[in-house]
DNA sequence: TTTCCACAGGAAGGTACGGTCT
DNA sequence: AGACCGTACCTTCCTGTGGAAA
């Protein structure tokens, strides 16, 4: 039996949180000429203004949410002093793909949790009228913060419904801002055209990070959550490297140097050292696959099965039919109706946006005309360990037999021992 | 230059489900 | 209870595409 005693770790961290996404950093790094602008287009709300509606965007982890969070802030502190009764509330989108979701949600978040209303089977207009009575009720000045409203698509009723709200007569006494944040860069353009003239009334662009840009955001988490001396000195310019291929991505710089220190500590090294970035990079890597896939329904995850029986068979890149074939073929194995070529093609688009896999387009003319070729994008092992269950209750293909066998990561039930054969 | 393969993926509609309202 | 509401998840049908071959 291991020591399972508890003690604190040799310190290389002086305060390990700051390297969390939801710490606010007292100074913002970086984004002067965005934050400028931001508070530019705040300033109304400081005069007793109607607010302007400002929309932000900029692909993840470029400090919109952070600027957002720091100048509200700011702004809220402000409002006090200058006797503005200003409110914010604030909204994150990420499962909510409709305008109805985001008005219930914004009512259930003005209203008393003692008197919150269902997700569904209100029709529209009602939650609608709601929102205006929880609005008018708080009055004041209101700052609407939708994070990721890219997320509702093409549903963007909400979005025009808010700003006009005043001039429709719904509500009287409340003045409603919105600050719309995106990650799609062409979520703005897709809007309908009476949404971009409200919504867009200040928009402003966040670019991502180049390399140094990185470097000072980390240098200054770095400061505070490391120890003098604990890191090498390529430890920061490595995770600002890798950082600026994940397309200026912040915050997975900032998780890759906290998996880092994490590496660095449990192997009680005295300093993290370039080592154990590429160790962290590996592993957060294989954690974002394994996830995604957990994530997958059954389905899906037999979609990815057969294209993973293709792969172990050295024999990708493969055609979606191809694939759909061999799909079909183990949904015999278990019984299962399968579903329709057409869904498969939607999963297999979805797998190649999750990055789980990747797809080429393929053009024979004549021949063999226009298709798509798929293979998997990561490790097979990697894959099959993250289907487990899945494999478990389909049967171990013969496609995947030798990595199967190979692995040491997998566990099943002793009657999955059967291979299934090829057809 | 024209033809045409083998899908890609949009559009529309069906069904089941969890909900409200009267 | 039964009308009605919004959504997730599918299917069916069908038009569009682009480059190798004719």
């Amino acid at each position: 039996m291991p020591d399972i005693s508890f003690t604190p770790d040799n310190d290389l961290y002086k305060d390990r949180d700051t390297l969390f996404e939801d710490y606010t950093p007292t100074t913002i790094v970086g984004r002067d000429t965005e934050l400028e602008q931001y508070h530019e287009a705040l300033q109304p709300v400081i005069n007793g203004e109607r607010p302007s509606n400002i929309f932000l965007y900029g692909k993840t982890g470029v400090g919109k949410t952070a600027a957002t969070k720091f100048l509200l802030d700011q702004l809220k502190a402000d409002a006090d002093q200058y006797d503005v009764d200003l409110s914010v509330i604030y909204l994150n989108c990420e499962d909510l793909n409709k305008s109805y979701q985001i008005a219930v949600k914004l009512v259930n978040s003005l209203r008393d949790p003692s008197d919150q209303i269902s997700e569904t089977g209100h029709p529209t207009y009602k939650v609608y009228e709601y929102l205006w009575q929880e609005l008018d009720s708080v009055g004041g000045t209101i700052l609407i913060v939708l994070d990721e409203v890219d997320n509702i698509g093409e549903d963007d009723s909400i979005l025009y419904q808010i700003p006009r709200a005043r001039s429709n007569e719904h509500i009287s006494t409340a003045k409603v801002g919105i600050v719309g944040i995106s990650n799609d860069l062409s979520f703005r353009d897709n809007l309908s055209a009476k949404v971009r003239s409200s919504l867009c009334e200040k928009a402003i662009s966040f670019p991502p990070y180049d390399a140094t840009g990185l470097q000072d955001v980390l240098q200054q988490r770095a400061d505070i959550a490391f120890h003098d001396g604990a890191l090498s000195e390529d430890v920061l310019p490595l995770c600002a490297a890798y950082g600026a291929q994940d397309a200026g991505d912040a915050r997975k710089a900032l998780d890759l140097l906290r998996e880092a220190g994490d590496i660095a500590r449990a192997g009680d090294a005295d300093q993290v050292e370039a080592d154990h970035v590429k160790q962290a990079r590996q592993k957060l890597e294989r954690e974002e696959v394994m996830d995604g896939i957990a994530d997958l329904a059954e389905h899906q995850q037999l979609t990815l099965y057969a294209l993973a029986t293709f792969e172990g068979e050295d024999e990708t890149p493969v055609s979606s039919s191809t694939v759909y074939d061999r799909y079909q073929d183990l949904c015999g194995f278990i019984g299962s109706d399968p579903l329709s070529a057409r869904r498969i093609r939607d999963f297999l688009k979805e797998l190649a946006d999750l990055s789980i896999t990747a797809r080429t387009p393929q053009n024979e003319g004549l021949s063999g005309g226009k298709y798509h070729n798929h293979e998997l994008k990561h490790n097979l092992e990697t894959v099959i360990v993250a289907m487990n269950d899945l494999i478990d209750t389909v049967g171990i293909h013969e496609g995947i037999r030798e990595v199967v066998e190979a692995s040491d990561e997998l566990v099943f039930s002793s009657d999955v021992e059967a291979t299934i054969s090829k057809k």
